[in-house]
RNA sequence: CGGGGUGUAGCGCAGCCUGGUAGCGCGCUUGGUUCGGGACCAAGAAGUCGAGGGUUCAAAUCCCUCCGCCCCGACCA
């Protein structure tokens, strides 16, 4: 029997996605676990993705007409509990802090000491605290739309955490508005979720399916909750962003008002919105494979990467030299609006072993040059979504002339057969026993990579939707926006319906 | 919070059943040979065996208590 090939990450997807999934992120120096339960540490190679996505989206948010403020970690009790639903929704994953000082007691540990008056909440999201703000710098119409955005780190005590797609503590970005009239907030509401999928599909790579949510999976306290719902590897679904549409329920339990132009008093309408580092385990997800990780040109953590090849001293000063001096005029290349960036890695050690760090760190394209290369004055090129072995020799000019271009392919192929995966993984099911058997792994003990997305006639029934949920672990991830409206029947009540909704297993 | 597992060197593990004072692989350090795709040889550093208590001449090993972590479930971006 002959062994299987040789992989960078074990075990792979097909034999343990959720362990691969680990051992990518570790492989690929991403993030690891802290002595503190639940919360991650980014390391600077997954830091500088966040960073990628926090510059990208800013220019999308200012270009929207949002500004960037911030408000405070700690949020009072008594904030939390003017929204009902809210209160509902969040109470069970709040942090709470109760004390302002430490002292040292008989046995020399540290107590608290000094009880606070009013229990802080830590963040678990901003809309209370912030309302209380808005109510303070609103007071017209002249006032309103109000576009705010901030980028900060939130806590949420969840059960089970995994690095970058659940969390204890998360950084994200979240979007607050208010404005004068409903269709105003709603129309914001879409556009930001617009912004989302854009930047899903045109720099992450990652196709998503926008839609609303249904409302067992509404935001607590919002009328109507958006989301962008992407198709990992695994075609589960992972929900990547959402926005959502709050009504007068904030703006009535902040008192966000106004005068409007007649002199009548009103309250704003609001929305929010957001995404989180979860995007960067979104990113992992849909397009690393066995070897590692493979990150999307346009938000990854450097370009390229130079392996000098250094095995005879008498030509290391060449060699290095001449890799200094491509580095430099890579350097001076524009990539999507950014430098491109590269990485010398000049670390002693064998070559192969440098090579496979890098492939599992992702990096989309790899020059290696030793004196062959340089007497010929041309740069042995791999691309991270190619496989190892093609190589291509390209004159030094030549690569300097199209390295952009071939970013940019790689960008493209990465999406493409993202898209492939996605499309090839949606089914249009028309009867509960097709949905089950569809979700139904052939191996039980040890489940398959198995499902996708099901596209089902569904009619608003929250029981039968409840049923399924517990039954298999399926849940409704939107109602698509931009799908033909089909008339049919439900696949559980046969009641008329008007479109079809999706389906699926999901993070 | 319920069910299951696990804790021994930086990481991954063996040793425990049948007590005798610490071992393997990877990594790390040093030297050498190698080197155009995951090298090899040699020497070395590194562990209060999760914590506390008990039994014993003797405990990683047996007994009791506590703690951490992981997986499954409920909850979630």
């Amino acid at each position: 029997m002959a062994d299987k090939p040789m992989t960078a990450i074990s075990p792979t997807r097909a034999e343990d996605y959720p362990e691969w999934y680990q051992q990518v992120v570790r492989a690929g120096d991403l993030a690891e676990l802290s002595p503190v339960r639940g919360c991650m540490v980014i390391k600077p190679w997954g830091y500088s993705l966040w960073e990628n996505i926090q510059r990208v989206l800013n220019g999308m948010f200012k270009a929207t007409g949002h500004r960037n403020a911030y408000f405070p970690l700690f949020i009072p009790l008594s904030f939390l509990e003017k929204e009902a639903a809210h209160v509902e929704g969040f109470a069970k994953e709040c942090a709470v802090v109760t004390h302002h000082r430490l002292e040292l007691n008989a046995e020399r540990k540290l107590v608290p000491a000094g009880e606070l008056e009013e229990p802080l909440v830590v963040r678990p999201t901003s809309e209370t605290i912030i309302g209380a703000m808005f109510a303070k710098w609103i007071q017209s119409y002249r006032d309103l739309p109000l576009l705010i955005n901030q980028w900060a780190n939130i806590v949420r005590w969840e059960m089970r955490t995994r690095l970058f797609l659940r969390t204890t503590e998360f950084l994200w970005q979240e979007g607050h508005t208010a404005h004068a009239t409903e269709a105003e907030a709603r129309e914001e509401t879409e556009r930001m979720l617009k912004v989302y999928a854009e930047f899903a599909e045109q720099y992450m790579a990652m196709p998503v399916i926008m839609g609303e949510k249904t409302a067992a999976e509404r935001f607590p306290g919002a009328v109507a909750t958006y989301s962008i719902e992407a198709m990992m590897q695994d075609r589960k679904a992972l929900q990547a962003g959402t926005s959502h549409f709050l009504g007068q329920n904030f703006s009535r339990a902040s008192e966000i008002k106004f005068l409007d132009a007649a002199g009548k008093e009103q309250f704003a309408w609001t929305t929010s919105w957001g995404v989180s580092t979860r995007l960067i385990g979104g990113m992992v997800m849909a397009h690393s494979d066995d070897d590692g990780l493979i990150l999307p040109p346009r938000l990854a953590s450097a370009h390229v990467v130079i392996l000098p090849i250094l095995h005879k001293e008498a030509v290391r000063t060449e060699v290095l030299g001449y890799c200094d001096r491509l580095a430099a005029e890579l350097r001076a290349l524009n990539y999507c609006g950014q430098p491109v960036t590269v990485e010398l890695d000049t670390r002693e050690g064998r070559g192969g072993e440098k090579v496979w760090n890098w492939i599992k760190k992702g990096i989309p394209i790899r020059l290696e040059i030793g004196p062959r290369d340089i007497a010929a004055d041309s740069v042995s090129m791999t691309r991270r979504d190619r496989p190892h072995k093609e190589r291509v020799n390209v004159p030094r000019a030549e690569l300097v002339r199209t390295l952009v271009s071939k970013l940019e392919e790689i960008q493209q192929s990465l999406l493409e057969r993202a898209r492939t995966h996605r499309d090839q993984n949606m089914r249009r099911i028309d009867s509960k026993e097709e949905l089950v058997r569809f979700f139904t792994p052939q191996n039980a003990e040890k489940p398959e990579i198995h499902g996708g997305f099901a596209l089902c006639h569904w009619a608003g029934d929250a029981a039968a939707e409840a049923q399924v949920a517990k039954d298999m672990g399926v849940t409704i991830r939107c109602i698509p926006l931009e799908s033909e409206a089909e008339p049919g029947r439900c696949i559980f009540t046969d009641q008329p319906s008007t479109r079809r909704v999706v389906f699926a297993k999901a993070y």
